[in-house]
RNA sequence: GGGAGCUUAGCUCAGCUGGUUUAGAGCAUCUGCCUUACAAGCAGAGGGUCGGGGGUUCGAAUCCCUCAGCUCCCACCA
């Protein structure tokens, strides 16, 4: 059977993850190894993937298969999010649709429809995850709504409570008007806006008028003072003066203020401490009656007294036209200010005072200030550690209620009186109840609980505790000392967006040090934000995402996952670009290519190993040995997108483009040993350490006839056996980025055993490399390359015999892999002989010459010498001037002069050359 | 208004405790090739006075100042 020349990720993927699936390998238990623990984001439970999660969990896969191929116990926790706002929301429209609406159900009957579309919608988004690959332990999948979870949740609220940091308040919130309840202050997106600020003239009692600029001309209504600046002049007169509302003739006085900005519109503020966050703190502090004019749902209610009923923004058209109408508009300007709207549903925020449940957040944040500021947690990028001190520094209390069914229902219940206790249950609600009261006759049945629920985040931030032991904080009851919490917390890295530092990641820390007894995670590493080209954010709204899943269809979840990798270093923005994952996709086909060629060799174990494929297996050891030690580095500093970027060039330029050139056996049967020796012949090679030495493990003996056909070339045992050393080395780096190819090569590469899979095999240690042998190999490529330059532009076949002569030190004797790379026909020590016509060139100072009888231009040959030397000649020159220059000398470190030395040394000598031979040439 | 960051090849980005030949990579571009692993490929080539200006220094993409443009976060002057 011949394998097909494309790789089809297709079928391959789907049967390696089942397979993982069935061998039980993404679960993990407590045991004596290290442990590296990750905990997804909880996408929500009825999204879908989007470009986002997809660039985020594969972030964490990386990570997560990178630290099992380490030896350590990695175990990554998975889940979903109640979302509780959004999850209203989305059956609240279901609903509609169907003629039902959420006020004529019960909360029982609700609840019913939203547990219904959980079930039916629920976990989509995690099959997708698994289509990507994600190694989840898929046994540990939990749920912020879970019976188990949903306890801590209210465990922690009753332990704040009782520690005298959640309280209850009439405060101004940011109110939805769409999804009837309050949000946070995080949850509130200010947009600049196109808007209108209204002029308007208040009768001053006693005579003449004030004007008044506002945005919102509708909330006059709910006006119950004017304020101006105690030093300003031009509204000195107004000072202690009746101003009455218009169209509603009441009278408010005028209050003074430094608050209010001298500059700004008429230098007179009206004040409507019920609708503005900044009137409300005035009113606070001159102690204004605050009326509230508005419904929940944005309308105007009987405290306006007029435009009853009508919505905010069309009661703000029609008093635009009674005020014109009166004659007290004196003008309108149009004026570009921020409006806030609510994340969820988009709709304008009304500031609005109303009794929310609050956690005091000062204390609380204090060691979850000094972990980030003393990097026990550490930010990737680290720039993100000002923005979190900022925050925290100027934290503001959390309203935590929502007026939502779908969530926590807040343990608190209203007793007949008026006040109120805070329990767990119901049960133990009601004992409270009779201490508190001492009233022998109240019933269970008086107790009503508080209709609100707490805020998804309240619970989200509970999710590294948690997912390992939900009976944190603990019950009161005897708990068991859970052994899954000791292990895995705190875990390792965190891979979030940025957007939710301060929603999630800061109030995680602080949920870790106030419930589970320090930091919840080591390190966060922060994502991009995933952009289409034009820069915009990508989303449902603007339908300017790509679905993922077609993506995966269409290019394999490895080259999805290569072409998001490739752009994405932390926290810097990532420009989203198919043709990124159409190079992911390529390089899958390279890989199996590659592997095609490999798997088609035949081992001749007879045949003595030639020169060239010793010299090449000897400098592949150290190109793969530095490469390795630079993607070491790399992940250290999670710089995924370059540790990636390497892999790949070893992988394609050195590994294929350069090694299996070298090694392969040439078609037409090209002499086993080189025809010539040149000076000193050739070292033996002494294959040791590394690439190879941690190979210990590996079954050296590989299936003597390939199972899968064709006519393979022959090859020495030697060279096929560290080729496929290599290659097997090549796809355990390669495997936390694509995890699925590189098993499916793996798997076919040499006989496993069953149940044995690259994903549990142990990362290649990173030995010492020879840098020497490295250089060498650089000067072998350049001439190389000069070579093929050559045969280029003279239109010699690439494959053509042509002679060389080699005048000058070449590194490390390399002719035997140089012959036949180059196809050379043969190579001479020594210069140009004479009266031979060719062309030559210099790589380093070393003279290269290829006789070209009837192929070469004289008239060109010597005028590119020419350009060269003159090249040459200004080079020589800048670096003289270098050296002339005595402070240079004097100032600058040895070894900077010592270079610069060699600069000229250098280009002196290859001056030399080119003069000669342009002397040979008249 | 406060803060952070960015500006290097057509695109996306490395390089920035100053000195490794005259600044790198991937993609894209151009030229020549269907050479039996791969045209989703091979070989080769071109392309940047490191946003502008000034300064410090023997030496600046790298440090300082300044101007311009962009992005994000926080605050929210009606």
């Amino acid at each position: 059977m011949e394998l097909a020349a494309k790789y089809n990720p297709a079928e391959v993927e789907s049967k390696w993850y089942a397979w993982w699936m069935e061998q039980g390998l993404f679960h993990s238990e407590p045991d004596e190894r290290e442990p590296y623990t990750v905990v997804i984001p909880p996408p929500n439970v009825t999204g879908v993937l989007h470009m986002g999660h997809m660039l985020n969990n594969t972030i964490q896969d990386v990570l997560v298969r990178r630290a099992r191929m380490q030896g350590k116990n990695a175990c990554w926790v998975p889940g979903t999010d109640h979302a509780s706002i959004a999850t209203e929301a989305k059956v609240v429209a279901k609903l509609a649709a169907e003629g039902v609406q959420k006020k004529d159900l019960t909360r029982e009957q609700f609840l019913e429809h939203a547990w219904e579309w959980t079930r039916k919608h629920g976990g989509i988004i995690l099959e997708q995850l698994k289509k990507l690959g994600a190694s989840c332990d898929w046994q540990r999948t939990n749920f912020t709504m879970n019976e188990a979870y949903s306890r801590s949740v209210i465990r922690v609220f009753v332990d704040l409570y009782r520690k005298g940091k959640v309280y209850r308040g009439v405060r101004m919130v940011n109110w939805d008007p769409q999804a009837l309840t309050a949000v946070s202050d995080e949850e509130v997106i200010y947009k600049e806006q196109q808007g209108k600020l209204y002029y308007i003239r208040y009768e001053i009692a006693g005579g003449g008028y004030a004007v008044i600029a506002t945005t919102r001309p509708e909330t006059i209504m709910g006006d119950t003072a004017i304020a101006i600046h105690p030093d300003n002049p031009k509204t000195a007169h107004l000072k202690g003066k009746t101003i009455i509302v218009p169209l509603i003739g009441r009278e408010i006085p005028v209050i003074e203020d430094e608050y209010v900005d001298r500059e700004f519109g008429s230098g007179c503020l009206k004040v409507t401490p019920a609708h503005d966050i900044n009137d409300y703190l005035l009113g606070e502090k001159h102690h204004l009656e605050a009326i509230d004019i508005f419904n929940d749902n944005g309308t105007l209610n009987e405290k306006a007294q007029l435009y009853v009923g009508q919505d905010r923004f069309a009661a703000r058209r029609q008093i635009e036209k009674d005020l014109a109408a009166a004659g007290l508009l004196e003008k309108v300007e149009d004026y570009t200010h921020k409006v806030g709207y609510s994340e969820r549903t988009d709709a304008p925020i009304e500031p609005k005072l109303s009794m929310q449940w609050f956690v005091k957040m000062a204390e609380l944040a204090e060691p979850a200030l000094a972990a980030v500021e003393n990097d026990d947690v550490q930010l990737y990028p680290p720039k993100f550690k000002n923005t979190y001190r900022h925050w925290m520094e100027h934290i503001k209390d959390w309203c935590i209620s929502r007026q939502l069914w779908w969530g926590h229902r807040i343990p608190a219940w209203y007793l007949p009186d008026g006040s109120f206790v805070v329990a767990e249950n119901e049960e133990a609600a009601f004992q409270l109840a009779r201490e508190q009261t001492k009233n022998k006759s109240l019933a269970a049945a008086d107790l009503r609980q508080d209709n609100d629920c707490l805020d998804t985040w309240f619970s989200s931030w509970l999710w590294p505790v948690s997912v390992f032991d939900p009976e944190v904080p603990g019950s009161g009851e005897e708990v068991d000392p859970n052994a899954d919490l000791q292990y895995y917390y705190p875990t390792s890295d965190l891979v979030t967006a940025p957007e939710i530092l301060f929603f999630w990641v800061a109030r995680m820390i602080i949920a870790g040090y106030e419930w589970a007894g320090g930091y919840p995670f080591k390190n966060v590493y922060l994502t991009g934000i995933v952009r289409d080209h034009l820069g915009r954010k990508m989303s449902k709204m603007l339908g300017n995402s790509p679905d993922p899943v077609e993506l995966m269809n269409k290019y394999g979840a490895d080259g999805v996952r290569m072409g998001m990798l490739l752009t994405s270093p932390a926290g810097n923005d990532l420009p989203f670009d198919e043709g990124l994952c159409e190079q992911g996709r390529n390089f899958c086909n390279k890989i199996w290519n590659a592997f095609r060629l490999v798997q088609g060799w035949q081992p001749d174990e007879t045949a003595a190993q030639p020169a060239a494929s010793a010299q090449a297996v000897e400098w592949f050891r150290h190109a793969f040995r530095k490469t390795l030690i630079e993607i070491n580095d790399d992940f250290g500093k999670y710089r995924l997108s370059e540790a990636l970027m390497k892999i790949y060039k070893l992988f394609w330029d050195d590994f294929c483009a350069w090694y299996l050139e070298m090694v392969k056996p040439s078609p037409e049967a090209s002499p086993r040993t080189s025809p010539l020796t040149p000076e000193g012949g050739i070292s033996p090679l002494t294959p040791k350490g590394g690439i190879d030495a941690d190979m210990a493990e590996m079954d050296a003996a590989a299936p003597n006839n390939s199972p899968f056909g064709g006519r393979g070339a022959s090859i020495d045992k030697t060279t096929l056996d560290n080729t496929r050393r290599f290659f097997d080395c090549l796809l355990r780096v390669l495997h936390p980025f694509m995890p699925f190819i590189t098993e499916e090569i793996w798997q076919r590469l040499a006989e496993r055993a069953p149940g044995e899979s690259l994903m549990v095999q142990l990362q290649p240690y990173a030995d010492e490399f020879d840098e020497a042998n490295l250089r060498d190999f650089e000067q072998l490529k350049n001439a190389v390359t000069a070579i093929r330059t050559l045969r280029q532009s003279k239109n010699i076949p690439p494959k053509e015999p042509l002679e060389l002569y080699v005048k000058g030190a070449f590194a490390g004797n390399l002719f035997p892999v140089l012959q036949k790379i180059a196809h050379l026909g043969a190579i001479h020590c020594g210069g140009q002989p004479e009266g031979q016509k060719g062309h030559s060139f210099l790589v380093n100072a070393t003279e290269f010459f290829v006789p070209l009888d009837g192929w070469v231009n004289e008239e060109e040959e010597t005028k590119k010498l020419r350009e060269d030397l003159a090249y040459q000649q200004k080079f020589v020159a800048s670096v003289r001037q270098k050296l002339q220059n005595e402070k240079f000398v004097q100032h600058a470190p040895e070894q900077v002069v010592a270079m610069e030395r060699k600069k000229l040394s250098d280009g002196e000598a290859r001056i030399k050359v080119i003069e000669e031979k342009l002397k040979v040439k008249n």
